[in-house]
RNA sequence: GCGAUCGUAGCUCAGCUGGUUAGAGCGCUGGUUUGUGGUACCAGAGGUCGCGGGUUCAAGCCCCGUCGGUCGCCCCA
């Protein structure tokens, strides 16, 4: 069995496919950013844990059991980021970057929660994330609607991914209806599930969600938001699903998706799978312009949304390995070390290149096979001797001799 | 925090109602070929059966505890 100290539970090593699935959600997310205009923003990982708490604010089951946070050796109480949009919005005010007008940010990284593992979670997750700051129109949340759709194209998973979409109106409108759910919930307190019952005090909102079945008839008949929809917000809404229908992306009215935290306002969204078992969620997020004034600055309209590598890494296809092109296998001591030069120049030429290090040659040729590598390049005494190296194409066998001096462009033809 | 389930070689797993020296495939090392891979054949290395206790003449198998993995509940910023 396994031999020394364990992995952190709920932290992942990956390696082969679970990397290369890893990157390329990655790698994908940078290329659609960039052609939205999306800069990239680089965060601290960990900050003072008033970031969070002060964000977060009414769920104290989240703040008290689920954040990494712990003093440092100066007594300072400092937490590892559960989620991006906090530091991002610290950063905004600390570092100044209202000067630099709206913002359109991306960004990606590792984030810790304090949770139970299961599938598609993790107590070290990874997530993209996308911000824009300083925009209060619609079109900032259509634009970030329409980049997070594109991304699941370009993953393609799309077509097992649903946008669920809903409207928590402004400030008013999310009270008056928050309100009416509690009053409404309060009146059927008896036929509520244990749970929801709990919910009821802690977090009314979830009751929305329950997966209670008992709860099912008593959800299907709680006020709706759009009878506490102001005019206003009821415009935001509409501009909001129509720019979506002009840009082509494909929306499901939601009316029951909820934010727990009230600095959310208008638009929420998730993009939701049922290929992930008890985690639904791919993508999700929301308008919320309550949070940087909840931190201490100016009212500062905000709409953002975050995506879970992990999810995506297990929906995305295999993604093609990366073969080297060249395998080099030297002979000898002599054709060792001439070997290290000829691979940096294959290598500064552009051309990818493995160099065996170990074993007979029957084994380097068994590794070069094993790296995909469209040549081997095989280098003994004898051709060093009269300047050349034997070329073989590894998919037919036929070997053939070329200079040492040619070795790059006869290479880069094939 | 709660529940279910699993834990045998580096990996994936087999091991019949408890019964001698615990097996396979893949991978690894060496060989058939002292300078030729992908196919084949031969050989080899590698295991405190998660850990601790108990029952028994005898435990990988049964019982209890514990640790770990997985999936779910809670939570989901």
């Amino acid at each position: 069995m396994a031999r020394g100290p364990a992995r952190v539970r709920g932290t992942q090593d990956m390696i082969g496919e679970q990397a290369a699935r890893f990157h390329h959600v990655v790698d994908t997310f940078d290329r659609v950013r960039r052609l939205y205009g999306f800069g990239r923003v680089e965060v601290p990982v960990i900050e003072h844990t008033e970031v969070f708490a002060r964000s977060l604010g009414e769920t104290t089951d989240v703040v008290s059991k689920e954040m990494y946070s712990f003093a440092d050796r100066g007594g300072d109480g400092v937490t590892l980021r559960p989620e991006f949009t906090a530091g991002i919005a610290r950063a905004y005010l600390s570092e100044g970057w209202q000067q630099h007008g709206v913002l359109k940010l991306a960004t990606s990284g590792p984030l810790f929660r304090y949770e139970r593992p299961q599938k598609g979670r993790y107590r070290q997750f990874h997530q993209l994330d996308a911000e824009v700051i300083g925009a209060a129109e619609p079109a900032a949340d259509v634009e970030l609607l329409a980049m997070a759709d594109q991304l699941l194209r370009e993953l393609g998973v799309a077509d097992d991914v649903t946008l669920k979409l809903n409207t928590l109106g402004d400030a008013a409108t999310r009270d008056a209806w928050r309100a009416a759910l509690v009053a409404y919930f309060e009146e059927h307190r008896d036929s509520l599930s244990h749970e929801s019952r709990e919910r009821l005090t802690r977090n009314p909102l979830r009751i929305l969600d329950s997966k209670e079945p008992q709860d099912r008839p008593i959800v299907a008949g709680a006020p709706a938001i759009d009878d506490y929809l102001g005019d206003e917000a009821r415009a935001f809404f509409e501009a909001v699903t129509h720019g979506l229908d002009v840009a082509g992306v494909r929306w499901e009215r939601e009316p029951m998706l909820v934010r727990g935290l009230d600095y959310y306002r208008h638009t929420a969204f998730e993009f939701v799978t049922d290929r992930l078992g008890a985690q639904g969620t791919v993508l999700g997020g929301g308008r919320y312009d309550g949070l940087i004034e909840a931190l201490g600055g100016p009212p500062t309209p905000a709409v953002g949304w975050a995506a879970g590598i992990e999810r995506l890494a297990m929906m995305v296809d295999a993604p093609a390995v990366e073969w080297v092109r060249v395998a080099l296998v030297p002979l000898g001591a002599q054709a060792e070390a001439a070997a290290t030069g000829i691979a940096a120049g294959l290598r500064r030429a552009g051309l990818s290149c493995d160099l065996a290090y170990k074993g007979n040659m029957k084994k380097r040729m068994a590794r070069a096979d094993a790296s995909g590598a469209a040549v081997a390049v095989i280098l003994g005494d004898d051709e060093l001797a009269r300047g050349e190296a034997a070329v073989k194409t590894l998919a037919t066998g036929e070997q053939r001799s070329v200079a040492l001096d040619q070795l790059a462009e006869a290479l880069r033809a094939r």
